[in-house]
DNA sequence: TAATCGTGGGC
DNA sequence: TGCCCAAGATT
């Protein structure tokens, strides 16, 4: 293997093929920044249209930083891994509070940031510093896996130090951006997980998986555990006095899907009916009453870790105004004030099936 | 160290 | 339908 060769191959095919991305439109630690973070376990077509619209709102870190964290959450609102959004804004008012309002460049500083650890922090110091700093995301790990033909568990300790041995050795000292971008950008169009396009890839003459027809079984991984189900239940409280209101409830902070909005509901107990299920979520999420009506809609969604089948209930409140026991805020609203809110995937569809009915 | 944290696309 | 994976970090 002629890693010098190889990596000049590689660049080569990445000035020539880079995709035009909107982080690459106009460079500055900023951008780079923010689109890192988007891009955690998040592909490159998803995040482009919130790029665009999150540098719009807030184009530089003082405007992040000074914004509400509710409008950063309402910007981050479909993307996933919410605790993003508010490391982005935490770390935003450190950058403006400690730096002067710079991100800083020294790998240390990075790090002390929410929200940026080992690989972002490789990210943003190659990239948008020209620091010769190693990366490894999800595509670098496939790609050096076959280059290298690693027979290693990346999933396990041996294996991650070994490909942080391999992403330090690849960086080009004279062109330390490039040379990891366009290993990210290999992964992304050619060495694909399940189907990677040997025969137009420009390095296969180097790649020691193709020469041992092994790339199908690189990387190596620990296959995922089956994830538990749990029935949930959510109503649609409607307010007794004022018939367009219904009442909505903020996640609290720490929580998964944190500071987003929700129709209140929870997991049911074994054996529990689904209303009254939802009647105890209610007493000991908002300490209110409710009569349970008829079902608006029920569907499945899958979370990383466990997946969820969602019975909606219209409801009609009778008892108790709503107290934050298990929530972070609520609000009686009507239909057309939803869009001021940010809610999570699951709950813009009851929004969808409310609007429909 | 292992579990947690969203969503959408590909197969 | 179900599983895999994605420009990973945090606790």
């Amino acid at each position: 293997m002629n890693l010098v060769a190889l990596r000049r191959d590689l660049i080569v095919w990445f000035q020539q093929n880079a995709r035009a991305l909107p982080w690459r439109r106009q460079p500055s630690p900023y951008h780079t920044w923010v689109s890192e973070i988007m891009l955690q376990q998040t592909q490159v077509a998803t995040v482009i249209p919130y790029f665009t619209a999150f540098i719009a709102r807030f184009p530089d870190v003082q405007r992040l930083a000074a914004a509400p964290v509710d409008e950063v959450l309402k910007a981050w609102e479909g993307l996933g891994y919410y605790r993003r959004a508010r490391h982005l804004h935490q770390a935003a008012q450190i950058i403006v509070a400690a730096h002067g309002g710079q991100l800083p460049a020294q790998e240390k500083a990075l790090l002390a940031l929410p929200g940026i650890g080992p690989s972002t922090a490789g990210a943003i110091r190659s990239i948008a510093f020209g620091q010769p700093a190693a990366l490894l995301d999800g595509n670098v790990k496939r790609v050096l896996s076959r280059l290298y033909d690693l027979a290693e568990n990346i999933d396990r300790p041996a294996g991650e130090r070994q490909l942080w041995a391999l992403a330090a050795a690849w960086v080009d000292p004279a062109q330390p951006g490039p040379s990891n971008e366009a290993l990210m950008e290999l992964g992304a169009l050619i060495c694909t997980p399940a189907a990677p396009d040997c025969n137009g890839c420009p390095v296969q003459v180097h790649c020691q998986a193709y020469a041992q027809h092994t790339q199908y079984e690189r990387p190596v991984r620990t296959p995922r555990a089956r994830i538990p189900h749990r029935d949930v239940v959510a109503g649609v409280v409607w307010h007794a006095q004022q018939p367009a209101r219904f009442l909505i409830a903020q996640r609290p902070a720490r929580a998964m899907l944190g500071g987003l909005w929700e129709f209140p509901g929870g997991k049911t107990e074994p054996g529990e009916a689904l209303s009254a299920a939802l009647q105890r979520e209610l007493a000991e999420e908002l300490g209110i009453g409710v009569e349970v009506g008829a079902p608006l809609i029920t569907f499945d969604h899958a979370y990383t870790h466990f997946r969820i089948t969602l019975h909606v209930f219209h409801a009609r409140h009778t008892a108790g105004q709503p107290q934050c026991l298990d929530v972070a805020d609520w609000r009686w609203v009507a239909l057309d004030e939803l869009d001021g809110f940010a809610f999570s995937a699951s709950d813009r569809r009851i929004i969808a099936a409310l609007a429909a009915a």
